[in-house]
DNA sequence: ACCTGAACACCGTTCAAGT
DNA sequence: ACCTGAACACCGTTCAAGT
């Protein structure tokens, strides 16, 4: 037991409060206890602070939640473009996906904010910058991203929990669901009852990436107007 | 002026309090100030009744939310089908958005909350039937009903306002944004720039959609394994 | 059976002080 | 420059009464 804790007066000689101590505690707050879980007074109390010292440094706890939702946004790590189209453009989806998964509990803040445009600039040029080379104009090419953007953000907040879904992963419920499925009676929802009832995300997610990206490359193929 | 106003005591012989109605009156709070104006309080005061009554007929809060959003995605007008299942994709997807455009500001609630399964079943049956009869295996009809959810959800997302969007609908934010994405000097968001700065929900919604509808018949067509 | 008064443990935020 | 005490106007929810 060193001297780092301390009861009443918090942190004397310590780091001072920042923006980025603020925004990491939040972060923390997320990952623990999920994005309810953020307060004011919950990160405060995680900085040994009062909640209304963070006003000094962040705007409020809306801009504070947008914050935080720029920062995963803005931990994804681009791979290295190819030269390949498919590959690159399945490769850039993946890595979305894995900076949401790094904190899942704070994937639906990420997907459902309405970020600041500029925190997901990189992957948006390099997206850009694909489909460019693989000879969409620049009016297509943001048809295109847009599209490739829906898929991967409908995926995810699927996968987040969030939005309808169907699918459940653990063995336990997959029958209890598809039961369910079964009693409603509808043909075309019991005939696919037990793939219905059960989830694999990552698998779900390369389908589907898969598919945009295999309609993204026929439509290029294909000499427009 | 009629007697349907009273102060104090309210609402002696009217309608009794209901879950439909507590429902209806969220709904309404949602349209007029959007999702985050609901409160218990909020809703209780357009009954006329007291906050602590609403708990009779509904679980808490976040039931309620679940409620209206469910609400919401029941009130889906689905189309006829035709048989062709193209068109029939087409128009159950865009009876999806129907529903969520009656009720802008729940739109991001229905995308966004963890339905109970039940609310979105017949337009699960409609596609799910649709893809069979097209010639998927049950199997791979819920992979690609899936694929087409993601679409639908993330661009509807995407025009609710949540989740990371880049386009602006105004004249006036459109030649501001577009600014603002020229002064990045990332060179393929310079050159779509202008079409970047744009988005005609509806265009990108419709594309989006066609480009999914493609990708899956074109998969149909491709024996598998 | 249904509604409410009193009460509790929370919120976000402002502002005038304090160092 | 940065932090906090006092204060305000809100929350969701429980429970013991009241009719």
């Amino acid at each position: 037991m060193n001297t780092t804790t301390r009861r009443g007066r918090p942190r004397k000689g310590d780091a001072r409060l920042s923006r980025e101590a603020i925004l990491t505690a939040a972060l923390e707050v997320v990952d623990a206890d999920g994005a309810a879980a953020v307060s004011m007074r919950t990160v405060a109390q995680r900085l040994g602070v009062d909640a209304k010292s963070l006003y000094h440094h962040i705007d409020g706890k809306e801009a504070l939640l947008d914050a935080v939702a720029g920062h995963v946004l803005g931990g994804i790590d681009l791979p290295e473009l190819t030269g390949q189209p498919e590959d690159d453009l399945r490769a850039i989806a993946q890595s979305f996906r894995k900076a949401t998964r790094a904190h899942p509990q704070a994937a639906a803040l990420v997907l459902t904010r309405q970020l600041p445009s500029i925190a997901a600039l990189a992957p948006v040029e390099a997206v850009l910058s694909v489909l460019r080379k693989a000879g969409a104009s620049p009016e297509e090419a943001v048809h295109l991203l847009r599209s490739l953007l829906a898929v991967v953000v409908g995926s995810l907040l699927r996968e987040a929990g969030a939005g309808p879904a169907f699918g459940v992963t653990d063995e336990a419920g997959i029958a209890h669901r598809r039961a369910e499925l079964e009693r409603t009676g509808l043909p075309a929802v019991v005939e696919s009852a037990p793939y219905l009832a059960r989830c694999d995300h990552e698998a779900e997610f390369s389908f589907a990436v898969e598919l945009a990206v295999a309609a993204t490359m026929q439509r290029l193929a294909t000499p427009r107007r």
